[in-house]
RNA sequence: GUUCCCAUCGUCUAGCGGCCUAGGACACCUCCCUUUCACGGAGGAUACACGAGUUCAAAUCUCGUUGGGAACGCCA
């Protein structure tokens, strides 16, 4: 049995990197390829870099930087070189970790990669590419826009530049790459790319921007990444980043192209269908574990078949060849059915700070009691599946809000339901205490049911609507002790007169 | 249109030539638990896109067809 090195020659450890573009927020199809790429650093004891792709002047902002960052944080994605969390300042031996820092760098090696003949200054402009495209296509679909400018030398586009003062883009020069490429794909095997299959693409642009497809190139190899993992939409690009591996006599890191994330409709994930910024999923109370869980569960499994794992199993158990190569369809519910899988399996404690957030945020009112805070989260935990749950199980709870739900009116409709309140209310009214025990309520139904004469849901249904104004829910039992007999009084009448204004109206 | 990628239950997937009359999970249905709704438990229904090869043997390998997706920018 031979071992497959876990690196390309040139190569002395695993690094690997996430590299969004700050113009927007952290998608979940971007962090599931953070995911994937920090995965496989940890379990290889590598290192994880997030780099930022700010090239496009226009649509970069400081504001979204600070989200991918923060989104990150919060699911736990932690990487050991780049923009610094709390400070943003970029940290780690390839300093720095923002494209649009790196300016210089990339300048270099389009000078050499100019010098040595194999890119060539453009002088073409927009109208005439498209003339030309427009040209050439009714002659063949496949064919590329030839620059005139290609076999100029370098002398005599610099005098052009100097006289007319045209700034000129940098293009790779291809036309003479009459030959396959073959990508060894970490994830997909052989990917054979024609070379024809791209034309003299821009390295540079007029502006001196470096194009996604050169400084991705420049900085993987500068940063020595070892392993590329990316969304399969970069799968074409990879063609023009081995062209410059080439030109530049670089050795090339292994590439993974992982699947696609798509919607219902089988397309690209976009949000025009749903939310997809992890912002989003945290605010609406999705857990950053049940997150990376479910975000791994596109495209990689469990050796085990397990369904419900954290990060730090995921770490232990990663490994490339589990991974597939075929689109994943986000499934919003089987992620709600894995966030209250995780939120289960929470601690009370722990459940109950989280549930406090939200509560606040929405100005909900709770007990500062300690045993009040235990008992209500031992009460709803299993009715939560994202922790936004809490707020209308909370408000249920609040006298100011109380209301008697349509589906209650039949139950209160009864015959029965009348005697049913009127004992209640009687036994609260009797309550030598403010508050209930479990205890206290099952004794009082008994109660009820002995001096009413009623049982099952007649008994047990106009109760609940008393207590809560709805006929389903919660255990009344769990629910009884977390009220005062204020409360309940306040509660049991509103009900009755809400009886007696239904008779009369 | 061209190039590339992909193809197992509705969805996420296991499977890497015999263990597959195809396993698990979500969703769905039935029952149990439960004086409600849930949780939980036990069952059920549902899939190897199609066609040729290769082989004693194919969901698994090869080719083709069909279908889906992505990329074709001075976006990333």
């Amino acid at each position: 049995m031979s071992m497959q090195p876990l690196f390309n020659p040139g190569f002395t450890e695993v690094r690997t990197r996430f590299a969004p573009s700050p113009t927007g927020f952290l998608h979940v199809g971007g962090a599931r390829s953070a995911l994937f790429n920090f995965l496989f650093a940890q379990k290889n004891n590598g290192k994880f870099i997030l780099r930022i792709e700010d090239t496009d002047q226009a649509r970069s902002t400081d504001e979204s930087l600070k989200m991918m960052v923060s989104d990150m944080t919060w699911l736990g994605l932690n990487w050991n070189e780049g923009v610094d969390p709390v400070t943003l300042k970029d940290i780690g031996p390839y300093a720095p970790y923002r494209q649009s820092q790196r300016l210089d760098i990339y300048k270099k090696v389009a000078d050499e990669l100019l010098a040595n003949g194999k890119a060539f200054y453009c002088f073409m402009t927009d109208a005439e590419i498209d003339a030309e495209r427009e040209k050439i296509k009714v002659i063949n679909q496949n064919a590329h826009v030839e620059s005139p400018f290609a076999d100029w030398t370098l002398a005599q586009a610099e005098a052009e530049m100097k006289t007319s003062g045209k700034k000129p883009v940098v293009r790779f020069k291809t036309k003479h790459l009459r030959k396959d490429y073959i990508l060894h794909d970490l994830i997909r095997g052989e990917v054979k790319f024609p070379s024809d299959m791209v034309g003299d693409f821009v390295l540079l642009r007029s502006d001196g921007m470096p194009v996604y497809n050169f400084c991705c190139v420049v900085d993987d190899h500068m940063m020595k990444i070892s392993h590329v993992l990316r969304a399969e939409e970069h799968l074409p690009n990879t063609l023009r980043q081995l062209m410059i591996y080439e030109a530049m006599n670089w050795a090339q890191p292994q590439f993974g192209h992982i699947s696609l994330v798509l919607d219902e409709d089988r397309q690209k994930l976009s949000k025009r269908k749903g939310a997809v910024a992890c912002d989003n999923f945290r605010l609406e109370g999705y857990l950053p574990s049940a997150m990376n869980n479910f975000m791994a569960l596109m495209g990689w499994s469990h050796p085990e078949g397990k369904e419900i794992f954290d990060l730090d199993e995921m770490t232990q158990l990663f490994s490339l060849e589990r991974l597939n190569s075929s689109g994943a369809v986000f499934d919003r519910v089987k992620l709600k059915w894995t966030n209250a899988q995780h939120l289960r399996a929470l601690d009370d404690k722990t459940l109950w700070s989280m549930i406090k957030t939200h509560l606040d945020e929405k100005g909900i009112h709770y007990h500062s009691d300690v045993s009040w805070q235990q008992k209500s989260v031992e009460a709803f935990k299993v009715k939560m599946e994202v922790l936004s749950d809490a707020v209308t199980l909370y408000t249920n709870l609040d006298d100011s809000k109380f209301k008697i739900s349509d589906d209650s009116k039949e139950a209160l409709s009864w015959e029965p339901t009348k005697k049913v309140l009127a004992v209640w209310k009687n036994l609260i009214e009797k309550h030598s205490t403010e508050s209930f025990t479990e205890a206290d309520f099952i004794n009082m139904e008994n109660t009820v049911k002995a001096e009413a004469q009623v049982k099952g849901k007649n008994l047990f249904m106009p109760l609940r609507i008393a207590v809560i104004g709805q006929p389903h829910g919660t255990e009344v039992k769990l629910l009884v002790p977390l009220m005062t007999k204020k409360s309940l009084l306040h509660r049991v009448n509103l009900v009755e007169n809400y009886i007696l204004g239904n008779i009369h109206a």
